[in-house]
DNA sequence: CTGAAAGCGCTTACAG
DNA sequence: CTGAAAGCGCTTACAG
């Protein structure tokens, strides 16, 4: 804490007018003749006056603060949907308290809780929230919230998530209309909702695309590890298929070295497509098609929405959005090297390829 | 804001005690009734009482919060950062507030002047803070701080800092005593602090290590295209280094590729070496050697030194520290694949190799 | 060990 | 348009 500082009261002194002056002066309230908001402003900045959050906070009851609470600090994803939201926060003038917790639900909910007048709203992911009653727990009554890439069925909060079913439909939609036959599908964590919605968005796109073709579903965690493991699975399968999807690109890579090893040709032997594009994606070689997941957008989206319902106290609008990820098709999952395009017109590719 | 919450009233009078009361026992205060603590403790959590941050502040004059004030809310740099940072706080129940500045020094000190009220102390990273005048100008007086990464002569903030020119003494050390003789390398932009710290470390252990071997340098801004230029001018001289050292690891790939494009083997015919330890640089082929700059261990050092500020107020102690970084060689600078070795121990490098 | 009261630095009806 | 005063929800000397 700033221990000498100047207060309010000392602008007062030195324009001469009340405290109550300099406060509307400052905030830019209507009553306040000219004159007396110009010396004002005047003497604060000459005494480098900063008013003092804890206490405006405490009697405007606003904070001008959001709270963001995630599981982790980690990575692309954390670094990504921070930057979403951070633009968004400073185009509105709002500071960002970020919270992580790790493992424990009380922890998360002491996370929480933590956060009462700290923040005017909050954006909380949590990926595995199947906890019934964990965030009508733990969240401060009266607290706007709006829930990123978060299952909840019937949530009295706006939930903001990424459309993997959707997602996962187009990219075998792409495979299937590529001329591939036998789509295997490496499959996320038992229970994690993103990995599950993209395998019902395989099975669903392969019964309405490929009918009468036969699901062939390998176990996997997400990890680049099980990727290979599914892939090494896969070679060794009586009959091969002609085209791989990984629920994630990480897994799509593993896929990817055990084919190399192998002498598996892609995309002439099989096809192969990750999700995510991860920065990675591009630069292994082939480069991995993918679906790309605009995370920072999401986190902006998100923002947006809980200003919306910072404004509109009292308006419950849990209004759920979802975002639609874009197909990048890349050389893995082309026949030939000219049927390769990027669906997203931008930069091309960066020159760094995995030569050898 | 909470709007109907249970305040510290609501307990006194349910516990029947005086709000003093309940604030002894509820922050842990020596004179307290065992029992009427006990009374008190069950009746808050029963209350679902969570205390007003805001007002808190205001009384007790700490926040129990951290700004943490960046240029830029971007890449692995930023990440590795807060985690570090974040994974501290954590542990000693401190909050973050991140906010980020983009270009405009008055708006970096508006950053800065806003965190008045809202935090008990500043970790601030400003790369190019060459401004004289700049921190004392913003930084609420009183306030304490620690700079990160920032060079400032006479800095009465204690800085954190990554030992540039030591890690670049350590590579070329390192490339000379695998017999290379001829040490080219690509600088990064001018005026730059890391650059220009890293070109005096080149020098200086050129001149050590190397006497009589004249430098060759080649301009870069520490864009990936302008090491693939550097490579280009490389090749295209009339004598060839036998080992190229780039100023970080986005240029050294760059260079990569010009050597790869023009058939030139690595590190047989010339070895390579960077600077940061990106994620990409074990996964190019072949994989980089390089410098480690544990990044999240500079955020969590510098909180630490921060903590240990904010509790010895008063007490000016502007002592930097530096930190120094790690020699990973990777196969791009050894003569043989034998030679390779990975100097810390730990896990061994990830299976997706850049296979073609 | 406990309570009444002042005070932290603001904002905001309420009068005038 | 302006000021005096109450109040936001806590903490902390000060008495007892």
């Amino acid at each position: 804490m700033a221990r000498t500082n100047v207060t309010i009261k000392d602008v007062a002194r030195e324009a001469a007018v009340s405290v109550a002056t300099v406060s509307r002066a400052l905030n830019g309230h209507e009553n306040v003749a000219e004159s007396v908001r110009k010396l004002v402003v005047e003497t604060a900045s000459r005494l480098r006056y900063q008013p003092h959050a804890a206490a405006r906070s405490l009697s405007s009851r606003r904070t001008q603060t959001i709270g963001v609470v995630l599981p982790d600090l980690h990575g692309e994803f954390f670094s990504e949907l921070i930057r979403g939201i951070d633009a968004v926060a400073r185009a509105h003038r709002r500071h960002l308290l970020v919270s992580s917790y790790h493992g424990h639900p009380e922890e998360q909910g002491e996370a929480l809780r933590a956060m009462r007048g700290r923040v005017d709203g909050l954006l909380v992911l949590s990926p595995y929230a199947d906890r019934p009653g964990f965030l009508t727990d733990y969240l401060p009554q009266a607290l706007p919230a709006v829930l990123i890439n978060t299952y909840l069925p019937d949530s009295s909060y706006p939930v903001l998530s990424i459309d993997n079913f959707g997602g996962a439909s187009a990219m075998v939609r792409h495979l299937a209309e590529s001329g591939r036959r036998r789509i295997a599908f490496i499959c996320g964590p038992q229970g994690n909702f993103d990995a599950s919605e993209r395998l019902r968005g395989y099975r669903s796109a392969l019964a309405e695309h490929l009918p009468g073709a036969e699901a062939m579903e390998l176990p996997g965690d997400f990890d680049e590890s099980s990727g290979y493991e599914a892939g090494k699975r896969i070679l060794a399968g009586r009959q091969r298929p002609d085209a791989v999807f990984a629920a994630n690109d990480m897994m799509a890579l593993g896929c990817l070295y055990a084919f190399n090893e192998a002498g598996v040709r892609i995309p002439g032997d099989i096809a192969l497509a990750g999700f995510d594009d991860i920065p990675l994606a591009r630069f292994v070689h082939p480069p991995l098609t993918t679906m790309r997941v605009n995370i920072a957008e999401l986190g902006g989206l998100a923002l947006g929405k809980l200003l919306v319902a910072i404004e509109n106290e009292g308006v419950d609008d849990a209004t759920s959005q979802t975002l639609v990820p874009e197909l990048i098709v890349r050389e893995s999952s082309t026949t030939s090297a000219g049927d390769a395009h990027n669906l997203r017109a931008g930069a091309p590719a960066p020159a760094i390829p995995s030569v050898s």
